[in-house]
DNA sequence: CCCTGCATATATCAGATCAATATAAACATC
DNA sequence: GATGTTTATATTGATCTGATATATGCAGGG
C-alpha cells in the first residue's frame, strides 16, 4: 500500500488538499488505522496528477494561505478500487513507548512512571481527537466501523496501561537515579564507548 | 528508535543470529509491538560491531548454516540505555486490511467477506504464536507486561472482528463481481488510464 | 528418486518512506 | 513586539522496506 493510493483513498471520500489528507491520516477516520507523512503526500499528490487520476484546483482562502485542492477523476476511482483488490499486508505496529517499557527494570522509577503517565496521555488525546471526529456520524456504516475499532482498541491500551501502572513502577529500577540530560543517542557517533 | 537500538534491545534479553533477533520481532517477544526487516537488521549489527557494541562468534550447526551469533558487550548496555533515555516516537499502526476495509461498500461482497476472514485468521496465527512464545514465562514481569499487552489488543481484535462480521457483510457492495485476477495495481504504470 | 516447497541462515539494493527543515502568512497571548 | 501555534506547501538526507539472490537440509507427493 503505497502513499499513492492512501492518497486516492481519502480523496474518495471528499476533495481535500495535502495538509487535510494528512490529518486525516493524524486526527481524523484513519488515525487508529494507519499513517503517513508529507514526505511522501506531496510527491504522491503531483504523480496522480500526472496520471490524470487527480484534478487540482487553487483555492484562495482568507486569513489563511491558499490551498490546492485534489479531485479524484473516475479514472483515479478505477485505479483505486483496481489497487485495494490485490491482497492487503499483515499489519505493522510500532511502539517505541512499548519497546522501551518492556525494558523497565533497567529504567529508574520516576522514569518509568513518567514514560507511562505520557503513553496514557497519549492515548487519551487519540481517542478524543477520534471521538470528536465529524466523519462518524455522517459516514457510511463501513466507515463508521473503521472509526469504531479505533476506539475500541485505545479504549482498551488506556484501560491496559492504568491497570498495570502500579505494577510496572514495582519492576522498576528503584536504585538507579534519573537520566535528566539525555546525553548522546545511539545514531550519534559518540555514546558510552 | 533505529535498527541499532531494536537489535541492541533484542541482546538485551540473550545472545542470538541476526535471523533470531527477526523472528524475535516476527513471532516472539517483540511481534505485537514492533517490526524491523532483515534489510535494517544486517547493516545494524555490521555498525554495531564496528563501534564495539556486540562482539560475533561463528556457530557451526549441523543440518543447519552456520550462524552468527552476536553478544552485547558492556558498552553496548550502555548505548542502549542511553538510547531509550529519550523521549520514544508516538505509536504508529499501519494496517491496510482495516484501510481496505473501510471501502467495503464500494467491493463485492465475497471479497469483504474473504477479507475479513483472512484478517481474522491473521490475528489468530498471531495470538497462538505468542501465547506458545517461550519468553513468557522465564522472563522478569515487565518482559511479561509487553506479551499480555499484545494478547490482550489481539484478542479484543479479533472478538470486535467477529463481532462485526456480519454488519460489514451485509454493508458490502452485493453488486459487484468479484475480481479474481488482479489486473495492475496502483504502482504500476499502465492501470486503468 | 526427483521435484517442489519450506525452514534456516546471510546479504544486498532499488525504490519508498520518514523526520527534519525551510518558507510564509495570520492569529493568539503574554 | 516577541514568541508560539495553526494552516499550508515543499524538499532532502538518512533510513527502512520488500524483493531478490544464494545456499543447505528436510519433508512430502508423485
Amino acid at each position: 500500500m503505497d502513499a499513492k493510493t492512501l492518497c486516492l483513498g481519502a480523496l474518495m471520500h471528499d476533495d481535500a488538499s495535502g495538509y487535510e489528507i494528512r490529518k486525516l491520516f493524524e486526527d481524523g477516520l484513519f488515525s487508529a488505522i494507519h499513517d503517513v507523512s508529507f514526505g511522501s503526500i506531496y510527491p504522491a499528490l503531483t504523480v496522480l496528477l500526472e496520471r490524470e487520476w487527480v484534478t487540482c484546483r487553487i483555492a484562495e482562502q482568507d486569513g489563511r494561505p491558499d490551498k490546492k485542492v485534489y479531485s479524484i477523476t473516475e479514472s483515479g476511482r478505477a485505479a483505486f478500487l483496481d489497487a485495494i483488490s490485490t491482497p492487503p499486508a499483515p499489519d505493522k505496529m510500532r511502539s517505541e513507548m512499548l519497546f522501551v517499557l518492556s525494558f523497565g527494570d533497567y529504567l529508574p522509577r520516576a522514569d518509568v512512571m513518567a514514560l507511562v503517565d505520557r503513553y496514557i496521555a497519549e492515548y487519551r488525546d487519540r481517542l478524543l481527537a477520534l471521538e470528536s471526529c465529524s466523519c462518524a456520524e455522517n459516514a457510511p456504516p463501513v466507515r463508521k466501523f473503521v472509526n469504531d475499532f479505533g476506539l475500541k482498541m485505545y479504549k482498551t491500551a488506556i484501560a491496559f496501561l492504568e491497570d498495570h501502572r502500579s505494577d510496572l513502577m514495582n519492576q522498576a529500577n528503584g536504585e538507579a537515579n534519573s537520566n535528566v540530560e539525555h546525553l548522546t543517542p545511539v545514531t550519534a557517533a559518540g555514546g558510552a564507548s
